[in-house]
DNA sequence: TATGAATGAGTTTTCATTCAT
DNA sequence: TATGAATGAAAACTCATTCAT
């Protein structure tokens, strides 16, 4: 697939990409021009169609490489995997914020098109959305140690809720961090980490047993 | 601010404000088409701009219509002031569920809205939101008591916390009931309003101390 | 149908159905610009398809249009319905002969559209001509003396072989003046009938017994 | 013409043909796509190029090699040369009609060319066209004894009406016999010939005197 | 107040042909 | 001889908005 394009030298197909990436960014699947993008690729109108056929190929071509190029930056090995949840989930979430910010042109992408009713791209996304979640969500239960929640508490409406609030808070800290720089970020990073943790101390009285607090 | 619509009779401002409902709910506030409005509502398109001057004017006069009608059926006085935060926000969460379902064709517009991408319209629409949002959490949060937290939780943590769970535990109901008839979701009410209370019941132990849980 | 369109002032309307008619004429239904024709009509693009909606409906309003040009022209009334067959065709066909030249534009038009291969117009298109053929076919045939055949010729077979030849003629003789004016048909046209009447001649000695010759 | 193209190995070359009959076939010549043609053959877009030129030579070197085709499968030797024009046709017209079926293929890209409004194509296929015509014809009469006709006929204008006649009929069976079965048609071969009998016999009347039919 | 004809820049996509390699 | 990337004019069609009546 798009192996024309691939075998295209790397400053023009850079070219190509940054001007479809900033495109779409900035008006989404439908309203993107597929002439604005060939004007600032400096390519003719042709040729993009004779890499991608049409517009929306190119556009998944992109939600693809936006994806790859998010998940290269994420070291698997690094990941934690403390059994206890909120070891877990408190590293995990502070990456996704750090990489939210730092490829915050390509989570945009991404967001608008899951967001969108667009009905051309609709299924097709929601599909690679689906398994990017899927993979995600297993790699994040692997392993990961339900004994010790106190008795009476059912262990999935525990995660269920513990995803809940944590996704809650990641949603709270891109929006406060939206319009500032990447670097003051990572700047406030442990203030951020003991916020985290503050409300989640919260969390944790309600899931572990009196003595294990 | 149009007066010119409003004075209108009241049978022929319904037609107008149903067919742009329709359209809006259909096809977003982009695909909208004015023509398939005024076709719809049995006037010319020079009459609908006489009132509105724009597509957008227009847009955002259903959003508000839309908004006063859903507040207009929520009675104030009958919504759940008891002063713990628990009490409270189950009935009102269950009662915005019902809204949900009940207008849910008011409620795709708004919802559209707020994810919309469109640079013309996203500003002016985060407005509204921002102040209704404002409003309902000041008046959630009025003469709610949170002096019974357990020591060394900050109340304001807590309340975030148990809102943004309230908040997801929303979602994820609005989403199971999304393709089903508006008496099953009546008729399974007691069955959610456990599974919330089972859901809640984790937060309690987080919040409460011991001897109140 | 149409009635936006029928609704135009005259100089207006004939200024669009001339264009549209030099262009179809010209290019045929596939090569046809609707560019073209809204350039040559001195009206805007959005307008023709305000009017017709698409190419293809514009084309058929054409094609209906030279249709009921040339039937117009065609007096019903005075059209031969002699019994004998060979004095009813000679005059149908020498009437026919002159509306091909007095219309060859619109001949063209159709003569084009009925050996065009384009599927979008195809089905359609056969339709009409298939109505108007039968109905002619019907026309000629109503009232005719078949009874005077020579013994052992079929009826069918006879009236076939005539309508194939008179066809034939039809063809040869409007080839011939294509080029030529309209004028020049008009003059020659005693001669042409002389002409005729030598190449039925034949036939008639071939369907009828031998002492009504 | 076309040296490089006729130097190549027999089984490219072939490949190449087929390409391009198969899709001039399928979507006439303007609607023909040289990428699919170069692209069913296995060769590149510049080869093409290289050989043909243009598009349009291309499709005339096709033209002549399927005139060609159907041309070396009839034996000029074996064709009727009967001095009787009734003893002559009949046969000429079934093998025609034979080949037509045999090769619809072939036929339908040169009734395409024959019908197409396409300016580019039209004077130069014509000329072809004509040149076959006027062979056939001069072959059609070569020899032909005219001598027997009844008195008070144009030889000429007999000979023509049948011409006519016999033309009609063809184009009748092949549009009856368009869709089915090759072997259909060979079947029904002796009925086809006495229904043609049938009909000429009638003009066998309308030209030999009296005593000779 | 009410009409709806008119605008025209905009959209995505196609395709014969060229030319540097 | 052979490649296929590159071109760009052209296609049909849309739609919010205006304005003369």
């Amino acid at each position: 697939m798009y192996k024309k394009f691939e075998a295209l030298d790397d400053e023009k197909k850079q070219r190509i990409i940054n001007a479809a990436i900033g495109e779409f960014h900035d008006k989404g699947y439908e309203n993107a021009s597929t002439n604005t993008i060939t004007r600032n690729a400096g390519i003719s109108k042709g040729l993009l169609f004779h890499y991608f056929k049409n517009k929306k190929n190119l556009f998944f071509y992109i939600v693809n490489y936006v994806i790859n190029s998010i998940m290269d930056d994420v070291e698997d090995a690094g990941i934690n995997k403390a059994p206890d949840i909120f070891d877990r989930i408190i590293d995990r979430s502070l990456v996704k914020l750090e990489l939210a910010k730092k490829y915050s042109r390509f989570y945009k992408i991404i967001i608008d098109a899951y967001r969108s009713n667009c009905e051309e791209i609709k299924k097709e996304f929601n599909e690679i959305y689906a398994k990017i979640y899927k993979h995600h969500l297993a790699n994040f239960l692997d392993g990961l140690d339900t004994t010790k929640f106190r008795k009476g508490i059912s262990a999935g409406k525990a995660i269920e809720i513990i995803l809940m609030c944590i996704e809650g808070l990641g949603e709270k800290y891109i929006k406060l961090y939206d319009s500032r720089d990447s670097e003051e970020l990572i700047k406030d990073m442990a203030a951020i980490r003991q916020e985290y943790m503050d409300y989640l101390e919260i969390l944790k009285y309600g899931v572990y047993p009196e003595n294990t607090k």
